[in-house]
DNA sequence: AAATGACCGTTATGGTTTTTTAGTCATTTT
DNA sequence: AAAATGACTAAAAAACCATAACGGTCATTT
């Protein structure tokens, strides 16, 4: 039995259940069934533990996209193909929106700076796709990285913040619909 | 001397500069130079002093959004104007900026509703005219709520969050630009 | 009739004690 | 010998409580 995975294993669903706070470290080991010494033998201490399963996360979030694109297709069904993915995560995780949420009520300055992080990353990665697709004259000369901090924000924006003020989610066929008749469509050459 | 104006003017000071919990019914009083009865006579209490306020920002950027808006030019050209009409309300109006930042510090109940209640009116405003731009052909015929929704989050986004992981404020016409180049430029039709 | 500020019940504050927690390390287990 | 452990400690957070500050009222004053 892979001890550093049960950990893992164990952490990922308390951080994604309680939040990062709420969280301790004698509970990840008892719900990994180790000793909390053995945590440490693994990782130096609690904020490396949990940046190590939200980039883990990140990762995993960006095979998925890598997996998915494909130069046969256009700009625009790969930035649809991959929207839906991301769509599918936003179920699937609860990590993230718990994360936001935290960050929201008490101001845990880790979990704010991996949020930051996470932005980051994320945009950086849209901002590669865009510059690329200008590059091969698929899509029109913008600024990349408003672009892509706009796409980032809009599918916070539709995926997580529309049900802080509407009574239930936006479908994910709504969200795909928007992105597509606004952002992604203004960006054809 | 109008008290009730005297009154107004006080606690939107205290309100910008100091946010709701922070401002004291005794401190308005002080420094509108009146006894604090004589507020209640004009407001049944501070949460409905705080509504009228917040209301009366929104109406005053009503009414400037209407004098600019004119049925001679283009949804595109009016769009803009607005656009940045509102984006000097960022430096002018600090009021809202701080009710975000203190409603993401504490968790005010009263400045939640009200920030729920803004965010409402300002997007029924966008769908309103983005309806009356369809109705005139003007632009595609989309989901309103969304598109309205989506410009809103986007100016906030471009506007007040940027700077929060960013070194400094991104000027107006990148954001004027950013906008002319994706979102209403996939509107026109 | 309008304005006021002392007053009241309630809520917030901040100093203090108690509990919980992250992280360590001498001991035990493999 | 190497890995795992959990009792232990210093530090941080929670619970507590006395006291101050607050929103709102109303008998009195202007």
């Amino acid at each position: 039995m892979d001890r550093r995975h049960e950990i893992l294993e164990a952490a990922t669903k308390s951080f994604s259940l309680f939040g990062y706070k709420a969280t301790t470290m004698d509970q990840v080991a008892k719900l990994a069934n180790v000793g909390k010494g053995t945590i440490y033998t693994f990782f130096s201490n609690k904020e490396e533990l949990f940046h190590a399963i939200v980039f883990a996360m990140i990762n995993e979030m960006k095979a998925e996209k890598d997996a998915i694109i494909s130069d046969r297709r256009s700009f625009q069904e790969n930035a649809h193909l991959v929207l839906m993915k991301m769509l599918e995560f936003r179920e699937r995780h609860a990590l993230l929106s718990k994360l936001i949420a935290e960050e929201k009520e008490m101001q845990t300055p880790i979990v704010q700076a991996v949020l930051v992080k996470v932005e980051q990353e994320i945009v950086h990665y849209i901002a590669e796709h865009i510059e690329r697709a200008i590059s091969n004259k698929e899509i029109r000369d913008v600024d990349v990285e408003l672009v892509a901090y706009l796409i980032f924000k809009a599918y916070m924006a539709f995926a997580v913040d529309w049900q802080m003020t509407h009574e239930q989610a936006l479908p994910e066929e709504k969200i795909v619909g928007v992105f597509r008749d606004t952002i992604f469509r203004s960006l054809i050459t």
